[in-house]
DNA sequence: TCAAATACTTTACATTACAAAGTGATATGG
DNA sequence: CCATATCACTTTGTAATGTAAAGTATTTGA
């Protein structure tokens, strides 16, 4: 947006910018478990409405983070995994998670 | 271990929910290279508006990741800096960096 | 003396996400 | 053998969130 305006193409901000998207993180770090079909993900990822999860799946996959596998049509069965795009975002989710351990105690519960 | 819902409290999910709100990684990356007044750090995270971004940085500060110092009240000066948890977040930022350099090509200009 | 800058707030509007229900077909249990 | 659950979504109306634009009180620079 403004960044690229202004000074042409930033990776770091495009990068933010995807991955600040509500439920992104939530559905990349599910996914590294393993390829899932989408109410499993749904399930996993835990709060998100399918049809937020639709779009989000659908934009990661336009992105080239998520592939999306249609076994059959009827009965429906569809498999979402990472590309190799995908899986390379371990590592922000590992210093997501090093960052939540260390600095985001529990809280206490009264 | 997904959600505080069905495990109680998680880290990694917990983090993934401040991360993820808009305009929160700009801000964070934004005053990894020193503290910055409000306007001056609107300027740099370019197109966040006053509202939200006043919103955010109370958030950021309630969460213990931002100070915010008042040098004066009239004429108004103040000044946002990271606190050491904000400080540890660079990590997180390196990691979305080095990702975005190398899986998100800059998009063909026509 | 007048425009600009400071740090925000307020208001009204736009975008986004939400819950809830529905779709069509098959597989599963009583 | 018929209701129920499951699959992968979509649709609809509503709630939450973000936005632009303008305004506040005061000082500084031209």
């Amino acid at each position: 947006m403004s960044h690229s305006d202004d000074h042409g193409f930033c990776p770091v901000y495009e990068a933010i910018n995807v991955l600040q998207e509500k439920w992104t993180l939530h559905i990349i770090r599910n996914l590294l478990e393993g390829p899932k079909g989408f109410n499993e993900l749904s399930r996993a990822v835990g709060g998100c409405n399918p049809a937020t999860l639709a779009q989000r799946v659908e934009k990661l996959e336009a992105l080239g983070i998520v592939s999306k596998t249609i076994h059959s049509t009827m009965p429906p069965r569809t498999s979402y995994a990472l590309t190799e795009s995908g899986r390379a975002l371990q590592k922000v989710i590992e210093a997501i998670d090093l960052w939540g351990r260390q600095y985001l105690p529990e809280p206490v519960v009264g």
